[in-house]
DNA sequence: AAGTTATATAACGTTAAGGTTATACATCAG
DNA sequence: CTGATGTATAACCTTAACGTTATATAACTT
């Protein structure tokens, strides 16, 4: 059994990629197979099962079955783990800004993962969502 | 001017270090020197400067200046934004799980950053602090 | 069984990160 | 100015990740 050190390991470096928090968005909508989580994306297949075997190992999402596809779901327990980490925190932030529910409204007015601008990488790792993850 | 998704990239990047964590804990506390943040460590001072860095690169930290020490300070709007995401997966976790104060709360029983057991890097990358990181 | 669909895996190239030792640079004290 | 202290950077090695194309495997249909 690996801990908890060890799995917000995997967690944050799960979350680390667009591509990948775009994927959670639409599995906290309901399961959705391989094709229909590559859909937005402009990238090969093989790099989304690559991007989906991350999410496995971070134990953020589970496979089903249906016949010849494997659905995938959400599992949210990883990320009750990061949030109540990042909860010790709080009273820095809230000391410095504003609450965190103003913080939200603030972040629901600016576009959420349409996808990486490559900033970081070479324009070759540039990603972009066909469309705009809306929650 | 980079993007929000840029951020939550290089934030959650960030925080998928145990080492990293750890400085941040320390810096929780209030600002701290290189030498200081060094001392929990049994890796090398410039292994501390590029995960000083990486840090900077997030905005999770600043520097700041005393003579010829360059201290951190902790800049935590990163932290709010990064929680902020992960709020909006609350309702699921929620539903499946206790709610997250009860989760801290069972989260304060297991030890916190003693040091990556380096389950997923070779042994060569162990790290261990030298003492527990205790807020 | 052959063909189709859905997805996983292999092999490849490139890059950032997580370490190291060695050296350079910044700042201070005498 | 020289020497000491504090820290940053360079060069190196290894590995995981982020992509690609090609191929293999799993499951279904005819």
């Amino acid at each position: 059994m690996t801990s908890l050190s060890e799995h917000l390991d995997a967690t944050f470096a799960a979350l680390a990629d667009p591509t990948r928090r775009a994927i959670l968005a639409r599995l906290a909508r309901g399961e959705a197979s391989v094709a229909e989580l590559s859909a937005p994306f402009d990238i090969s297949q093989p790099a989304i099962s690559k991007h989906l075997k991350i999410l496995e190992r971070a134990r953020l999402i589970s496979v089903a079955q249906d016949g010849q596809r494997r659905p995938r779901r959400i599992e949210a327990r990883p990320l009750a783990e990061a949030s109540a980490w990042l909860e010790e925190y709080r009273a820095i932030w809230e000391a410095n800004f504003e609450r965190l529910d103003a913080l939200l409204e603030e972040l629901k007015h600016e576009p959420r993962e349409v996808g990486g601008n490559g900033g970081k990488k070479p324009a070759k790792r540039k990603k972009r969502a066909r469309q705009e993850t809306e929650r």
